[in-house]
DNA sequence: TGTTATGTACACCGATCTGTGTGCTTACGG
DNA sequence: CCGTAAGCACACAGATCGGTGTACATAACA
């Protein structure tokens, strides 16, 4: 393996975000290679299997530069999580070319690549409510439910904040049992969501089946 | 990682009480108390932040012992999991008390106090789908989702396996939530689980209905 | 240009972790 | 009673971890 001294990618101009706290256009760069080696790092080994150096390393940044960035791991972790792309989330949530009730589906079309959901993982390895990280990951998890909950009133349920709360429960149950059963468990949750959705919406939910009808 | 050094040596059913030649009970009862220590502790505090050192002085055993009755914390960790007392879920499948459908319902009446369930935490701590512990955390699950289908075709469901599958979701769904939410939702399961259960069962939906109001 | 913030290389510290080596004590069955 | 197996106390090895100290290099800006 090559371990010269030369870097291995050139790091072109500054982009705006890789200003410094003040605005100036400083440095090259290295928060940035930080935390986008964090997200594939953590999520691949999980937070407590990944070392500093490890990171660092995969960052190609010294070690001395992260700790001249961020106050220690625990700061990387918590702004691996804050910052983490609510791709998925907003990706679905914000599709007009969908009807709501669409839209509240394809939140379960998640590509089997996706491991688990990083903030259940923080969590549990974490293990400490007080963690930064976990405060993101409680707030993640909100957010998600209350995205769910607009769409399904915007769907026109019954009860918004409840079938928002189931779904979101769903996710992360799919999530949960993927991860342990090595095998995806989100067509399950999705076949679930159909039904919670079909009892939620009162009647006039005929702008769109495809499902198979269950009514009661 | 898991390094793979697992010996064939403590996987017969020879898990009974440590017994001798005859059934005498040999020694102190190290292995026992370590296995009760280690159920206490990796639920309390999890498998990766629970020591040896302090695993063997909650269970007032040297350390050397432990190492004369496992070969290493995999394999206790292991242990761990394959005894772990399903008494959750024999306790409320077993109950002739109650009707099929008012057993599917009440595997949700978790205590407040069960943090996460433990195969979970374990699977995502030990990170390896290799690992014994892996398996057994597995195979619980898969059980879990068996008995579930068992009591759904007892009810009458039309597709007790699928009844079942989404049963298991619901459980493993509500307790990541509580785990990262810090807040009970297993009754927002229990709720889903009713909806679930009257959907599939085909007409004799109406036959024994007198749980309180489960949704929040 | 010179100054300064930014980054680097690398040894090192103390803590903690899993796991051993060694010598000693004690319970229990014959 | 004695012999043996179970257990104990305790130091220590070896690895890894998060985090620092120090001396040096360089990009960005005035």
């Amino acid at each position: 393996m090559y371990t010269g001294r030369y870097p291995a990618a050139y790091h072109g101009p500054m982009t705006e975000m890789e200003k410094g706290p003040k605005g100036r256009r400083r440095g090259r760069g290295a928060r940035e290679r930080i935390l986008s080696a964090s997200q594939q790092l953590f999520r691949e080994q999980g937070v407590n299997r990944t070392g500093m150096n490890e990171l660092c390393a995969a960052a190609e940044v010294s070690k001395r530069t992260a700790y001249q960035h961020f106050t220690g791991k625990d700061e990387i972790v918590a702004e691996y999580l804050r910052r983490f792309d609510p791709s998925v989330l907003s990706g679905v949530f914000d599709r007009t070319d969908l009807t709501p009730r669409e839209r509240l589906l394809a939140a379960f079309d998640i590509p089997p690549t996706t491991p688990l959901c990083p903030f259940i993982a923080a969590a549990v390895e974490l293990h400490d409510p007080q963690h930064p990280a976990s405060q993101y990951a409680r707030d993640y998890k909100k957010a998600v439910a209350a995205r769910f909950a607009d769409t399904a009133r915007e769907a026109g349920a019954a009860d918004p904040e409840q079938l928002g709360e189931q779904l979101a429960l769903l996710i992360d149950g799919a999530a949960a049992r993927t991860r342990v059963l090595n095998a995806d468990a989100f067509p399950t949750a999705a076949a679930i969501a159909a039904v919670l959705i079909d009892n939620a919406i009162p009647a006039a939910a005929g702008d769109d089946r495809r499902w198979e009808e269950v009514s009661s």
